[in-house]
RNA sequence: CGCGGGGUAGAGCAGUCUGGAAGCUCGUCGGGCUCAUAACCCGGAGGUCGUAGGUUCAAAUCCUUCCCCCGCAACCA
């Protein structure tokens, strides 16, 4: 019988920099997955490659003074070296920039213009470029994109629209049919609640902006914009083309699983099936929005300093237990943590002490008491009774117990596995090193050693044998997550390796086998200060940052004031100045905006008149505070709705590089109504 | 009342759908053992399961109130 195809996707990274752990913690997730389905005997396709498009590579590369083919050729490379480094046995390693690949979009985007799901229409609106995203103007933080903080500028762009609101209804129909489409369930919500049932925007799927892109052919000046092309990969390096698809592609589209990022949820269950609609595909099986990795508190970013990278954890831990690390420290639908000490205390508690000692004590006993030679005698602790340690709960038959430990633990893993729920597998693995370590205690095999008799002798044998058959289940178990330390343990072993199809007979190691002679450390135990220490050497700025963290307060702050630097404006003339009024007013009463986070509501006496003022000051003063305050305020100000109120005029404060707000008033007394100039 | 997630031992989490003796990992304390990487095994301490009510023979779990944290949305005129 053909093996049942599997085809499963990361979402593709893009080609801009250097990932970081959390970017790699997906390709990983993707690995261990492939790898399970195809020790379960599925004929796995497993994708990943980079997004190299858009307007922030055109503008990165010439920054870098490079052609933007060679700049994301470079940032691909390094991508695909990362996740070299980390063992991801990917199939099809793709990039957006393939000559195919854009062929194909171009023709996706034809077919989908003549077919009338494509128009074009007019995008206005602010622009960052940076983030390539257009803001209302009332999304605009301070003027600036609420993104990054960075400045916009007004664009106009004649683009190409997607009529998504055509088929937001049999989208709907189809994840209430497919509740597992959706994982984990509980963004099936947020899907439906946020976008599906309160109507569809239709998607801009074209640019004029920049050129970094795959054109539309009948129409050159626009380049087929970000989603279109990015989410095309997974059908276009399978096969698919609008002309004829090949014979390959029927065979493993739809996807079984798309692997992604929460962030990118909405573009792959709203966005990506509706595409697939219009062209007339059928929809992947399954999108699983994985939570993310978090460093210390707070996400990961590089504004923040807090980054962790693949290579540097490798250099430290080694792959596999990088590996381990992610997989195991990501719950399902929260975001898992990763600190460096989180990962030495892993290290040493599970890889070290629980697997590593496991089977070096094994290999160790094996090589004392019979030469090496694991030899199944049949012996049990019926005959001869156990000698260690007996816990509380153990009744009946400790070798029975062992083996219904052995046997189970395949099963579970492939039920965890099957729900994606790979952390709570490597879980159930390292119970049944536990497990092992445990039935030592109990079998006291030193003591057995100790024994004249052949019976003794037997036993001691069969106690071993029974080990090491444990120990190669459990390491054909972590082939998926662990590959290489799989293959040492079972190189150590001198063990076949075994399918998981064929795990439900214990003792199929070998009788008569022998291990190795000279048993290898698996992970030689760390000390945090001596990992502190590595640590120091690769970021040694950031080492003196948290020291200066710890100096005094008033240190501290005169170093902060001299970082606040406002970013220069250009120059204006003073008739631009003086089209600004403002006007000293007194603060006479004030409250809170209750459905705000931010905004304080103050009535502001101005001369003669009263101003309902809206300011988001409401972290840093009170309403009590602000009343009888002269404050300044800007009063030719075009009024403005903020939180549903209306707001006539903006009173000044000066803002820090932390953000505090301070409000700016007359240094002596001055009336309210006061012009400034 | 914008949407959603969360609050369980010193730390990190599971358990909640389907009510039935509060569990796991790390840490900590005591003991055992000596094959092994100061490792391994046994045992203990440590929780009013955020708060206040309700349903029930029985509530971490179901219903209601309120409080806190975190995303997204909104928003610093």
């Amino acid at each position: 019988m053909a093996k049942k195809p599997y085809y499963i996707t990361t979402a593709i990274a893009y080609s801009s920099g250097k990932p970081h752990i959390g970017n790699t913690y997906e390709a990983v997730l993707a690995d261990a997955i492939a790898r399970f389905k195809r020790a379960e005997g599925y004929d796995v396709v497993f994708q990943t490659g980079t997004d190299e498009h858009g307007q922030k590579n055109e503008i990165k590369a010439a920054e870098a003074g490079m052609s933007p083919q060679a700049f994301v050729d470079h940032n691909s490379g390094v991508i695909r070296q990362i996740w070299d480094l980390m063992g991801t046995s990917y199939d099809r390693f793709v990039r957006t920039t393939d000559p195919e690949h854009k062929k194909k979009v171009q023709k996706i985007f034809k077919k989908l213009y003549d077919q009338g799901d494509i128009y074009k229409g007019a995008y206005e609106g602010w622009y960052c470029t940076p983030c390539e995203s257009f803001w209302t103007e009332s999304q605009l933080v301070d003027g600036k994109c609420p993104d990054c903080g960075r400045p916009v500028t007004m664009a106009k762009e004649e683009a190409y629209f997607f009529r998504m609101s055509k088929y937001a209804d049999r989208l709907i129909e189809h994840i209430n049919t497919h509740p597992e489409f959706i994982q984990p369930v509980s963004r099936k919500n947020e899907m439906m609640n946020n976008f599906l049932l309160p109507g569809l925007q239709d998607l801009c799927v074209s640019r004029t902006s920049f050129t970094w892109g795959i054109p539309v052919d009948f129409d050159p000046k626009h380049v087929v914009y970000v989603w279109l092309d990015a989410l095309s990969n997974y059908i276009t390096f399978a096969g698919y083309d609008p002309d004829g698809s090949t014979d390959e592609y029927r065979k493993y589209w739809p996807a079984d699983l798309h692997l992604i990022g929460k962030d990118i949820i909405r573009f792959h269950t709203i966005y990506w099936p509706i595409f697939l609609m219009a062209l007339g595909e059928p929809l992947p099986k399954q999108v699983f929005g994985h939570p993310w990795l978090l460093m210390g508190d707070g996400k990961m970013s590089k504004s923040k300093g807090n980054v962790l990278y693949a290579d540097e954890l490798a250099e430290i831990f080694g792959v596999d237990a990088v590996r381990c690390f992610v997989l195991h420290e990501m719950p399902f639908e929260n975001d898992g943590v990763i600190t460096w000490d989180l990962c030495v205390e892993r290290f040493n508690s599970d890889l070290a002490n629980t697997l590593g000692n496991l089977v070096n004590r094994t290999i160790s006993m094996t090589n004392k008491y019979f030469g090496g030679v694991v030899r199944q005698t049949g012996v049990t602790d019926e005959q001869v009774p156990p000698a260690g340690v007996i816990s509380e709960g153990q009744t009946g038959s400790i070798d029975e117990d062992l083996k219904r430990v052995v046997l189970e633990t395949p099963k579970t893993v492939i039920e965890k596995m099957d729900a994606l729920r790979v952390a709570d597998a490597i879980s159930e693995i390292f119970s049944l090193f536990k497990r092992c370590n445990k039935y030592i205690d109990e079998t006291a095999p030193w003591v057995l050693a100790k024994g004249e008799d052949a019976l003794t002798k037997d036993r001691l044998s069969e106690v071993l044998y029974n080990l090491v058959e444990a120990i190669c289940v459990g390491a054909e178990l972590l082939e998926a997550f662990m590959p290489d330390t799989s293959a040492k343990i079972l190189t150590q072993l001198n063990a076949q390796k075994r399918t998981l199809e064929h795990m439900d007979v214990f003792g199929q190691y070998p009788s008569g086998g022998k291990v190795t002679e000279q048993p290898q450390i698996l992970f030689q135990r760390l000390k945090a200060d001596e990992v502190a220490a590595q640590i120091q050497k690769l970021h040694p700025k950031e080492a003196a940052k948290e020291g200066a963290a710890d100096e005094k307060k008033a240190a501290c702050d005169s170093a902060e004031q001299a970082q606040t630097e406002a970013e220069a404006k250009p120059e204006i003339s003073i008739d631009d100045f003086a089209k600004l009024q403002i006007q000293v007013g007194e603060v006479v009463a004030c409250e809170e905006v209750k459905k705000s986070r931010k905004l304080l509501c103050s009535q502001v006496k101005i001369g003669s008149q009263t101003r309902q003022i809206l300011s988001g000051i409401k972290q840093w003063y009170t309403p009590q505070e602000m009343v009888g305050k002269k404050v300044l305020v800007i009063t030719n100000l075009k009024s403005a709705k903020l939180a549903g109120m209306m707001s006539e005029g903006m009173i000044l404060c000066a803002e820090d590089a932390q953000g505090r707000l301070s409000l700016v008033s007359p240094e002596t007394e001055v009336d309210s109504g006061a012009q400034v100039r």
